[in-house]
DNA sequence: GAATAATAGTTGCAACATACAACCGATGCA
DNA sequence: TGCATCGGTTGTATGTTGCAACTATTATTC
């Protein structure tokens, strides 16, 4: 169990830099940068969320999620609305354009992720994803309950 | 199996996420950037490379790299040295400082997935990890057979 | 062996990302 | 009514990013 930390963390390693190449590749592709596109893909699956919301959800401050924002308005991808229950707060949502690209990085999304299960072994699949939901509720309960410098 | 491929890439994305997240704490908790820190990561596992190779693991630009170990330089937490067998390579490695750095950071990354594994039932961890292996097998195989625009 | 090509790295440039601090307007509370 | 708080924006400074142009070094080709 021990030396397994280990194992895991190299396997780690090798996967959020796979993840990262690819987030970058799928950016790129759709003329977006990476940090654009991951606001994007926020919007896309959360729908209209306020701009402290987004920010907190995208782990940046909200002075740089204002910014990224206004360039996806300026790009016509992102519509900003002031509410009009309280008037502090602006509903940031995706324009129709900002859909199509949502739409476009989704699906490469599904066939990446379909080719990566592909690669499985038919037999093994089924583990796989288990694990998979195992190991993301366990980094839920960890990074939640965890502060940097202990 | 179809729908499976949803479940997945959404776990991956929390699982993405957090990585993220912890990722950024654990870079400014050690006074560098993210870029900085991953690089201080790669050095630290990978030894002694050259600036191109640093700049393909890291799936940046050359001339990116190079501003990065600039900073790094500057920083004295990372060393320049020209290879003496072929005058166009430049070594890069780990100052004293750098691996003191290094060995702080891979700590903090030791006792977050040693956290993970434990917040994962006991008698699931064996799978977990040979799944894990599985999935980082299957994402290799994939990012390095496929173009982005397909 | 000299001309040429290829390779490793640096630098100029322009745009974007990032955080902190100071600020502004709106709302809540006393 | 006045003060505190909250959501956002803007000023400032630094870091990141990639492309293209450049230098220096090595490899290739004739």
């Amino acid at each position: 169990m021990e030396h397994g930390v280990e194992a895991l963390r190299d396997l780690f390693r090798t996967i959020a830099r796979d993840m990262g190449l690819f987030d970058k590749s799928e950016a790129t592709c759709c003329g977006v940068t990476t940090a654009q596109n991951r606001t994007i893909l926020e919007l896309g699956y959360g729908g209209t969320v306020s701009l402290l919301d987004l920010a907190e959800r995208l782990g940046v401050d909200k002075s740089t999620m204002s910014r990224t924002v206004d360039h996806l308005v300026r790009a016509r991808l992102v519509e900003r609305k002031q509410d009009r229950e309280n008037r502090r707060y602006v509903k940031v949502s995706l324009s129709e354009q900002g859909e199509a690209i949502f739409r476009e990085i989704d699906g490469k999304l599904s066939r990446y992720y379909e080719a990566i299960l592909s690669a499985i072994p038919e037999e093994k699949r089924e583990q796989v994803q288990q694990s998979t939901l195992l190991l993301a509720e366990a980094m839920e309960r960890v990074t939640c309950c965890e502060s940097c410098d202990e």
